[in-house]
DNA sequence: CTACATCCTCTAGCGACTAGAGGTGCAAGA
DNA sequence: TCTTGCACCTCTAGTCGCTAGAGGATGTAG
């Protein structure tokens, strides 16, 4: 029916081909059958797969808690609670690190505006670097 | 005089024994001399360059971009431009990653706003990574 | 039949460390 | 003086999630 190559399937799920093999050789998407000619042939539920694989990845999610999701989908009786879980997890991370991220911010500002852009031994950016003391932010 | 061992440099520093080891090895800190036993036996101008690079990794600069912070820190002489250059592509990509998180953060509660916290089938977090429709944002 | 794109497997590389094995140095207490 | 035990040494390999490349087989269009 609608066997698909490996590349029509990289172009539809907008992974590149050698991800798809790497996903499955690690175990994160079954392996497909394969044509006379030993090339992979995939049917659309690996392109479901690959889609959710995916948007799981651009959200962040490890190899590992994509892992566990797909699972967990697979068995739609199971409590979603671990679903929830993992997504808080991530979530609680993506906080962080936006509020880490917005700290350097400012500090990179700092540096950038104060460079009076002429010799070394008076650019605010050595001398930041140089220099904790001078931050703005105590976060590290 | 002051000579220094890689434990108490670590302490002072904040930064692992295992990792000044490697920055020496990659060429980002000068090799320091040795005692009789084969030890490393650091100085106080260790400590500030161990400092400078442990601020410049934090502020998410590549060990590259470092190398170069370094020598024009070396070369006082010369123009500020490149740190400049450093310090403001690095803001341009804080910045970038932090409008990509704020999008990831909406998505991700929305997502576990609406998981009811029943069974799988009914999960708001797998039904949303299964169909990228669903999202808020098309910044995927 | 011949190009030529696409596919196959396998190994190695990326960045910035981190972990562990197997051995040596050194300082302090008994 | 000896021994305990931590800190140090080198070297290799592993982490994560791919990505690149070699060297060869397959499939398709003209």
């Amino acid at each position: 029916m609608k066997k698909i190559t490996i590349g029509e399937a990289a172009r539809r799920s907008g992974v590149k081909v050698p991800t798809i093999r790497y996903y499955e050789s690690i175990g994160l998407l079954a392996e497909p059958e394969r044509s006379e000619g030993n090339q992979r042939s995939y049917e659309p539920s690996h392109l479901h797969r690959l889609a959710f694989i995916r948007h799981a990845r651009e959200l962040g999610f490890e190899v590992e808690a994509i892992r566990t999701l797909l699972a967990l989908q697979d068995d739609p009786n199971q409590s979603c609670a671990s679903a929830d879980a993992i997504a808080k997890a991530r979530l609680i991370e993506v906080e962080q690190r936006i509020r880490s991220l917005t700290a350097l911010r400012t500090e990179l500002e700092v540096m950038v505006e104060g460079c009076g852009h002429g010799r070394v031994d008076r650019c605010r950016v050595i001398e930041v670097l140089a220099d904790h003391g001078q931050c703005m932010h105590p976060h590290h």
